[in-house]
DNA sequence: GCACCGAAGTATCAAATGTTAGCGCGCTTT
DNA sequence: AAAGCGCGCTAACATTTGATACTTCGGTGC
């Protein structure tokens, strides 16, 4: 069941039996929610953190005039607000972009678990820096990569984090958005979405339809996103 | 000396006698870099992470087309690098924009702490978990808002996250950094940014001369910018 | 005092991106 | 089967943003 988070933390460092035991105490609480649903609300003051086991989530925020721009997606085996543990106000919020299966995680049990299990509250930490890192990854992307460069690395990110918790298919992976949310991924209009997706499409680095994505050229298309996995911190090592 | 660190930590939750004795011991090794200087190289797999005591710096990444993009700034009583001590590998630089003065942590002593003082390292956690929180902040900056309103934004989080370190004067700030360096914050070019500064200047909310900023009326650069501090997590509570 | 230089600011034109509107397709509902 | 609807896709035009080149200004060194 909690297969997915084992996958993912356990690929930075290694986890032990305990460990696992801990994390098997820790999450308690499954809750499902359909596709457009909030799992989280801005504004909110969790009581828990809540561990995606199925489906597609993200953060998001929304603006005055109606634009909304999402921060994050969240893939099987991430927590989608682990921070709200400290942070305790939700300054945005999470939703199921796809029907999600989620687990729930008791504030009070992350507490004693930073007081008795430093090592596992350090892969905790990490997660969270994992997190920032994708963050400062994206603030590249948008600031400084051309469009077509950007997605080009959207789908770089998430294939290689797909299949970590093992949800790719060959070269294909499940991506279950329009092009209107994807547009508020990037924060482009609907029209240019269209347009950057064609450009990428025409030059025959990935498919895309069904909602499936199928990477026609691995190779390629880290070229064009130039794409480098070190924010990822994809190694097993000490922690 | 570390009054920044106490001030910047303590405004989330209290900071014990003990735990202030703590960081004393955990910083030490005063370092100075020039305007310009690389504080930690992009790559690098530093020992320590890094306080800034005095001056302004950033994180940033470099692409192969020679763009830059800045992913933060950092003022004191800021760490520049605080998750290197998990992430290990850096992915992305640090510079110094103007004269700083920076204190050195072992991430030795920083593994020690989370062994021994929980409290402690909630505090230290939720300091990068801040980080991220600006780093979202940013990412709908630049995916949603105008060029206008972001530019607002940024010195709404600037003159909040200096007053707090008491590095304001009244309604002004310093801010050393050039147009161009500026540019490289909200991903634009140097002609559009110049064109955006001149916009602010002329809606009379700021005015911005020798390198200082002054807010001249902070209720509308508030409402430019949709400015909501909540994501800055100022308040003192139980962490 | 004068030459030099980096940064700010401007003008002009080109390219990227947004807005509005509309079409067609496949799916669901009735 | 027909109607309705979300979604992908396109066209035409408006606006924003970028590229290049140039001027101005203030400081700095000779």
């Amino acid at each position: 069941m909690l297969e997915s988070l084992f996958l993912n933390l356990g690929q930075h460092d290694s986890l032990s039996d305990d460990e696992k035991t801990l994390l098997g105490d820790l999450m308690a609480g499954e809750r499902h929610f359909a596709a457009g649903q909030d799992i989280v609300a801005s504004g909110s003051r969790p009581a828990y953190s809540t561990l995606v086991l199925d489906g597609l989530a993200a953060r998001y925020k929304v603006l005055a005039d109606g634009g909304r721009q999402f921060t994050s997606l969240q893939v099987p085996g991430d927590f989608v607000d682990l921070y709200a543990f400290l942070l305790k106000t939700m300054d945005h919020g999470v939703i199921a972009l796809s029907p999600c299966r989620v687990i729930l995680a008791d504030h009070s049990k992350l507490r004693s678990i930073t007081e008795r299990a430093p090592h596992l509250t350090r892969l905790l930490w990490l997660d969270t820096l994992i997190d920032g890192a994708i963050h400062r990854e994206w603030i590249v992307a948008m600031g400084r990569r051309s469009k077509v460069s950007h997605l080009a690395h959207l789908f770089c990110e998430l294939f290689v984090r797909l299949e970590v918790v093992k949800r790719t298919n060959g070269m294909s992976f499940h991506l279950p958005v329009s092009q209107a949310e994807l547009a508020d991924v990037l924060g482009l209009s609907v029209v240019h979405m269209n347009r950057v997706i064609s450009a990428l499409r025409n030059s025959g680095v990935i498919a895309w339809a069904n909602h499936t994505v199928t990477i026609l050229d691995w190779q390629k298309l880290q070229q064009i996103a130039e794409f480098d996995p070190t924010y990822l911190s994809m190694t097993r090592e000490p922690r």
